[in-house]
DNA sequence: TCAGATGATTGTAT
DNA sequence: ATACAATCATCTGA
């Protein structure tokens, strides 16, 4: 009805007022004041204000042979052409700048995730292998945590299944909601003027209010597997001590090396291969070079921040290294009638930074002496006794 | 059960 | 990329 009347009212503005109209508002000429037509259209007007304000008098068949004809109009095509032109550079156009927007970099960041954990990606291999590596490389390699492994797998394929079908519903929903939408305006176009261009920003629309839900959808798929990843794969939650043996190796370099606990990276290697051989519990446990590093982070920090409680400990394991490197020292010594001053050792640097000493109870031994700077190295009796 | 030890992670600086 | 520092989570022994 509405429309029938806006339809009336914009052929009639046709007919009076030309095509080209500028403004493009197809509004009936102002009352005629000019020329000698004024009387005539003064006339149409009248007629079609009398159509308007009969038309709710007419019956419903006469109404629709009415809105027939003005759908058959010979100028209705044009006037929906010219029409749709106007909506173009008017306001609805200032919507289309927006349109080539850049991919939404958290939602890209989400995608990524969901490939790389496994979840939006291929079924099997690269996500889940990249898991399980990630599974294995947290853990250390031990043997145990196969069964942690597969629980791990069957929740991480659990959320896939949901997110998949969530997904699929949401993609379900959009199309249907899509095609529905085309239809209806496809429909519309025949009573008002609706471009092809404007049906296609109406589903760019739709299309972006979907994905907005699908990307809560991935939003909380990446939290799941966060939390999954967390409770399975966080490696401080079941850590294991290392083997006593591979302790003490690690403990032999580092006060060995005290001057510079800072292994290269060939060194880490090594000692990782040492460590991996120590057997604990009758289990062979690998020790990555990896975790050699966070040894000797642990280590350094903790040995710089006290020292004296170290300080046994360094005196041991100093002791220790004494009795293995005296054996290829004492010809030396031997055949060495001076006492070669040794090398002085100022304890090592924090990166970049000359070792502090500063607790009182450290300057009591000779191997806190060792750090304060200047001291000579003790000298090693053969039988490991500090001289 | 609890305090201390210890391996791992995270944030920051260089 | 690496180291430090703080912190977390678990282990261990009393």
């Amino acid at each position: 009805m509405d429309e029938q009347a806006r339809m009336m009212q914009s052929l009639s503005g046709i007919s009076l007022a030309g095509l080209s109209a500028p403004g493009g508002m197809a509004l009936p000429p102002p009352h005629g004041h000019e020329g000698t037509d004024g009387d005539g259209r003064k006339q149409d007007i009248g007629d079609i204000l009398h159509q308007i304000m009969t038309i709710t008098d007419q019956s419903l068949d006469e109404a629709q042979a009415k809105k027939h004809g003005l759908n058959c109009h010979r100028m209705k095509p044009a006037l929906f052409s010219v029409l749709c032109e106007i909506k173009e550079k008017t306001g609805l156009s200032i919507r289309g700048t927006q349109e080539e927007d850049p991919p939404d970099p958290q939602l890209m960041r989400l995608d990524n995730m969901l490939l790389a954990e496994g979840v939006s990606g291929p079924e099997k291999g690269g996500g889940s292998a990249a898991a399980a590596a990630a599974a294995a490389a947290a853990s250390g390699g031990v043997a145990d945590n196969s069964i942690e492994h597969s629980d791990y797998r069957a929740k991480l394929t659990q959320i896939r299944q949901i997110y998949h079908t969530e997904l699929e519903k949401y993609e379900q929903a959009c199309n249907e909601f899509t095609t529905h939408v085309m239809n209806l305006l496809r429909e519309q176009s025949r009573t008002r003027p609706i471009s092809p261009k404007e049906i296609e920003r109406m589903v760019g629309i739709i299309h972006r209010k979907f994905s907005s839900i699908q990307m809560q959808l991935k939003q909380s798929t990446c939290e799941a597997v966060m939390i999954l990843r967390s409770r399975f794969l966080d490696a401080r939650r079941k850590r294991r001590n290392f083997s006593k043996q591979a302790t003490e190796i690690l403990n032999e370099y580092f006060y060995s090396h005290l001057s510079n606990p800072y292994p290269s990276e060939e060194a880490k290697e090594e000692l990782a291969k040492k460590c991996s051989i120590t057997v604990s519990q009758g289990v062979r446990t690998t020790i990555t070079v990896s975790q050699v590093s966070n040894w000797f982070g642990n280590k350094r920090i903790r040995y710089k921040k006290n020292i004296g409680k170290f300080q046994e400990e360094a005196n041991l394991y100093a002791a220790k290294t004494a009795v293995t490197a005296a054996h290829a020292v004492a010809a030396a010594v031997q055949n060495s009638q001076t006492n070669s001053p040794a090398t002085p050792n100022s304890g090592f640097p924090m990166k970049d930074e000359e070792f502090q000493l500063d607790s009182a109870e450290s300057k009591n031994t000779l191997l806190s002496n060792m750090f304060a700077g200047g001291y000579p190295t003790p000298c090693y009796q053969p039988d490991g006794r500090i001289q």
